[in-house]
RNA sequence: GGCCCCGUGGUGUAGCGGACUAACAUGCCACCCUGUCACGGUGGAGAUCAGGGGUUCGAAUCCCCUCGGGGUCGCCA
């Protein structure tokens, strides 16, 4: 090794030792006749002083060197003269006087700081991500996010799991995401599709007798990113034979709490996770992924509208259509602009308006409240009762600001959960030290698809049915509930998992239902509906996604930061500049023929 | 594919129709400095204001297009 210790572990123990140091050049203070370098290697920074009276070819030294150059180091712990202790540093209390220097290596002046946590424009830094992982912020994610996998790792072994590596070449199977595919150079025309997540071989490996399995598996879709999803991304795979819901939602209640106890202790926890079913995670917060940091829940005053004079409401509850609303604390003062920029925000959302009634401009008892103090359009059309009745439904105290969206059932609920999470964002109720995990469940198992007017897998096409709705499969099978679950927290969908179907005979109905014809079924899944026929257990399992979950952690806003080599919006990869032109001798070993677009 | 936001020395920002010959901080270069730690001091270099087109007597500033980055809807079994 070129150093035998490293800067961060240095302390007053080794005072009087001579050590071999090596790293990067954090920073130089040149003072003319001594010189200060703060040493920074993996593990932390340590003061190196340069004196003409000890080290060897002082001047040649302190004139070349540069920030990130990169210098190996011989020299003396030594504790510092007092006061001049550095309290802000580790290693503050010593000091490595140096005997000799050498140059391992020069850097040019980089694109930006790499000593300070300041905010860089992000393709800058994805083109330099080498010099931006240096970064002490960027060290830290990286370290976190390997205690998370090894956190994982460590707590589902000693739970009798084991890890099966899997297939990155599989078969491209329909519906889902669009797969990335990759040519065959032995069978023209033919392709391997990248595993989406491995789904269906860890079902295999159930059916081959592994009981407990887990992975750590880069999965890959190839849709449009988002904040918290990349063309590729990394999951923790999990499958349980002879499993049921109860066992593998306490496995995981068990793992999330350990990893935060463990990992984040100055993170808070809401234990245990409370459970929502699909219906109510819809009704109350207009979304099945709801932030739970917050209260704000969407409640229906279709009966209380119903009563009023008020047309909006009348059409839209003569219409099937329901009215339903959230109470804004403390929002009865907003301003004309602020209403107006709600109401623009409700009809981005596809809304045809906001209703707001502002139950006065200061806090106070709802008895107090006169007809002078609410201000809404709609007052001539509504009485202070009516205004009370849905102020009391909604929890509201003077003061408070009533949201109220009317419409069609799903277009209201998905409007208020949208403007539910907007107003907990601006009233700051999205406390970033808490994580608000929640399992939702008693998902329906198909959703029917509008434009196709097929049904489709609520999760995938392999998740059971309820027992108890099996036989509902037959003559209203948008009925019947699914044996799936989802880990929400925070607004984030964490993971997803379901009981599976381990029969042939089910799983063909389910496929049926999907619209598969027999011959599709064969050629598309014959493997499985096969393998289900050699005493396949019964078994189910989950999937967290550990870039959500490290983003979490870290309290980071996308998991680009969480990423060692993330994508661009455009699924670019901007340190190696990929996707890339390949040679044409490529493409004829390949037997592919680029066509020009338009 | 739709909607929205952003692009000014290496970096981060200011400037938002005329006083811009583009400011500030930091970084960079040179010189000075033996106890600093975001060291300090003096001096200096560094910007086709993302690119293109237009409006105007005059554009970093207004409009259009393109490119790049981001957020989001669609999409994500």
């Amino acid at each position: 090794m070129l150093k035998d210790c490293s800067c961060g572990e240095l302390n007053k123990g080794h005072v009087g030792t001579s050590v071999n140091l090596a790293g990067w050049v954090d920073r130089r203070r040149d003072h003319g006749g001594l010189t200060f370098i703060d040493l920074r290697d993996s593990e932390g920074i340590v003061q190196v002083v340069f004196n003409p009276k000890v080290t060897e070819s002082y001047h040649q030294i302190t004139s070349e060197v540069r920030n990130e150059y990169v210098i190996q180091v011989t020299g003396e712990v030594a504790i510092r003269p007092p006061g001049t202790e550095n309290t802000k540093l580790a290693t503050g209390e010593i000091e490595v006087i140096a005997r000799s220097v050498k140059i391992l290596n020069t850097s040019k002046t980089p694109p930006f700081y790499i000593n300070e946590d300041i905010e860089v424009d992000e393709s800058l830094r994805l083109k330099y991500r080498y010099l931006d992982l240096r970064r002490a912020r960027m060290q830290e994610i990286l370290v976190l996010r390997h205690q998370v996998v090894k956190f994982i790792r460590d707590f589902l072994n000693e739970r009798g799991f084991i890890e099966v590596e899997t297939p990155i070449l599989i078969k491209s199977t329909p519906e889902g995401a669009r797969d990335y595919l990759v040519p065959s150079r032995i069978h023209p025309g033919k392709f391997y599709a990248l595993p989406q997540s491995p789904q269906q071989i860890k079902q295999l490996l159930m059916v081959a007798g592994v009981g407990k399995y887990y992975q750590i598996a880069k999965c890959f879709r190839d849709e449009d990113t988002r904040a918290d999803r990349q063309p590729e991304f990394t999951q923790l795979d999990l499958e349980i034979s002879f499993v049921e819901e109860e066992d593998i939602l306490n496995l995981m209640e068990k793992m999330f709490t350990s990893m935060v106890e463990i990992l984040k202790p100055e993170m808070r926890l809401i234990k245990p996770f409370p459970r929502l079913s699909y219906a109510d995670a819809m009704e109350s917060y207009g979304i099945d992924r709801p932030d739970l940091r917050f209260g704000l829940e969407i409640s229906d005053l279709s009966d209380i509208a119903a009563g009023t004079d008020f047309s909006v409401f009348r059409s839209a509850i003569d219409q099937g259509g329901r009215v339903k609303g959230i109470c804004a604390p403390g929002c009865g003062n907003y301003t004309r602009t602020q209403l107006d920029e709600l109401n623009r925000l409700v009809r981005g959302w596809g809304a045809e308006g906001l209703l707001t009634i502002s139950l006065g401009d200061s806090a106070g008892s709802l008895e107090d409240l006169t007809m002078e103090m609410i201000k809404s359009v709609a007052t001539r059309f509504l009485t202070l009762e009516q205004i009370l009745e849905m102020a009391r439904r909604l929890d509201a105290s003077a003061g408070d600001l009533l949201l109220i969206v009317a419409g069609k059932l799903e277009l209201v609920s998905t409007v208020l959960g949208e403007l539910r999470q907007e107003m907990g964002l601006r009233l700051e109720l999205t406390d970033p030290d808490l994580l608000a995990f929640t399992f939702i469940v008693d998902f329906p198992l198909l959703a029917h698809d509008e434009k196709t007017g097929r049904f489709e897998p609520m999760h995938h096409p392999f998740t059971a049915p309820k027992d108890d709705d099996i036989l509902l499969l037959d003559n209203a099978p948008e009925k019947v509930h699914g044996r799936h679950y989802d880990l929400v927290c925070n607004g984030l969908e964490i993971a997803g998992g379901s009981i599976r179907i381990h029969t042939p005979e089910l799983q063909r109905k389910v496929f049926r239902l999907l619209g598969y014809t027999d011959e599709e079924m064969e050629e598309l899944f014959g493997h499985m509906l096969e393998a289900f026929e050699y005493g396949a257990p019964p078994h189910g399992g989950i999937a967290p996604g550990i870039d959500r979950i490290v983003m979490l952690l870290a309290g980071e806003k996308t998991i680009r930061e969480v990423i060692a080599f993330p994508k661009t919006q455009n699924a670019v990869d901007l340190t190696f500049s990929a996707p890339s032109p390949v040679s044409h001798q490529q493409l004829t070993e390949l037997h592919l023929n680029i066509v020009e677009e338009q």
